[in-house]
DNA sequence: TCCACGATCGGCT
DNA sequence: GCCGATCGTGGAG
């Protein structure tokens, strides 16, 4: 399996969202790899209401106005950071939001981040609960402010390729837990995956 | 300078 | 189903 090229990245961004589905999202910490499948995001375009980049370029959003192939992750609720795919061209600012993966490697390594204090239940709730969200897969794979504008070309992040997904059995719906620009149905799951976030 | 609010989550009713 | 946590951001003044 390779690394996504450049040229995945900078397509349209919402012919590119749906592609993210079945890739594989990886990091390195040191030695140890953490990796997952995506299997549920949400496109954010720059003249759509939800998006962050929609009032222009800001101190916060900057990173989402490269060229695709960057990393975008922010903080909210004064508690979680998200991360976002950079798609499209330079100087647009769109991206995708990564809501859900299916862990492959690294997954005691999740764990541990995931629930760093307490003790929690061993059982197969604990695999789901893992990454079945934005802020819970950013929390597994160590996602924060750091990481934010980090290439995906380079090795450290990256994307591999994975499996293709067939359209049939992606499925397109409303985003979630936004208020402008409900109607779009730009979010993009796998069919029957248990990892599909909550709400 | 101020302040309302958010691409969420987990716990409680 | 609902609510609180918790704080950076950016639009308003």
């Amino acid at each position: 399996m390779h690394k996504l090229p450049p040229s995945f990245y900078t397509r349209r961004t919402l012919t590119v969202a749906k592609d993210l589905l079945g890739k594989i999202f990886v990091r390195k910490i040191g030695k140890k790899i953490l990796s997952g499948k995506i299997v549920e995001v949400e496109a954010y375009l720059h003249n759509d209401p939800a998006c962050h980049a929609f009032r222009g370029m800001t101190e916060r959003n900057k990173v989402m106005f490269n060229e695709g192939g960057y990393l975008y992750v922010y903080f909210t609720y004064g508690v979680h950071y998200c991360a976002n795919i950079v798609t499209y061209k330079k100087g647009i600012g769109e991206a995708v939001l990564i809501r859900a993966v299916e862990p492959i490697e690294g997954i005691e390594v999740m764990k541990k981040s995931r629930y760093s204090d307490v003790s929690h239940r061993e059982d197969v709730r604990d695999l789901y609960n893992l990454t079945n969200g934005p802020a819970k897969f950013a929390q597994a794979f160590g996602l924060e402010r750091e990481q934010n504008g980090i290439s995906l070309l380079g090795d450290e992040i990256f994307l591999l390729q994975g499996e293709q997904i067939p359209p049939s059995k992606i499925i397109a719906t409303t985003r979630i837990g936004i208020t402008a620009g409900k109607e779009r149905k730009w979010r993009f799951y796998i069919r029957d995956n248990p990892w599909i976030s909550k709400r």
